[in-house]
DNA sequence: CATACCCATTGACAAACGTCTATCGATGCG
DNA sequence: CGCATCGATAGACGTTTGTCAATGGGTATG
């Protein structure tokens, strides 16, 4: 299988590795790209991103077929990658997306949903 | 705690439930997120990103300080998400970013890294 | 005060994940 | 052919993850 052209190499000897990215910047994206890699996660986040106020809780226990707890924990998940930010009212929980994200992030949180 | 302002909203009811994105959508973009979502695997798609030429699999085994199997499996998910594809040539696997991804593939892989 | 309601936290548990060692298939070389 | 090398696969093992039932802390209302 050869698929497609690969360069010369003479036998045993690697390349030099190439260098990655910084080791922060790394470990944000990835804490991020967790944070979104979860089916309902990601959609609360589109979710949030089409809302036009910030959204009860309430309101997202009441569309997924999700234990009131789990609903909690994934977002605090959310809340954890500082991905999304929570306000009381009374009893209610109300959520947003955390304006003012890094660059990076905010990307990110616009190619998905 | 109130820390934004909040949508006035009667006792006990909840807004109607915001309908999410197409269910597919959503699988597949939690697949690709999951597959970039580990910080081996992000490096691997970026030095994959910035190399000219297909990359020998031995090169990221020795960049990485983990045993061979580890970067072969890394490596095997990244190509079970479809985003890098193989090429053998002789002994050697080259290994390169699929050319052709799906444009929100396309656009997640372009903000990473 | 007592009761009802909302939501977060805790503890438990199975499934998925990341890593390693050991092994195997394939290719090249003497 | 016999042996070494590269890379993939299999099996094992500890950690993390997603889910639920149960509980607890706060806030409104009778």
């Amino acid at each position: 299988m050869k698929a497609f052209a690969v360069p010369d190499r003479a036998k045993g000897v690697c390349s030099p590795p190439p260098m990655p990215l910084s080791p922060g910047r790394v470990d944000r994206t990835v804490d991020v790209l967790k944070a979104l890699a979860d089916p309902t996660r990601l959609q609360m986040i589109g979710m949030l991103k089409r809302a036009q106020q910030p959204v009860c809780i309430c309101d997202f226990t009441a569309a997924f077929n999700f234990s009131q707890p789990t609903i909690s924990h994934h977002m605090s998940k959310l809340r954890a990658a500082g991905l999304v930010e929570v306000s009381r009212k009374g009893i209610w929980s109300y959520y947003r997306l955390r304006p003012q994200l890094e660059p990076a992030t905010r990307a990110l949180m616009d190619v998905v949903g």
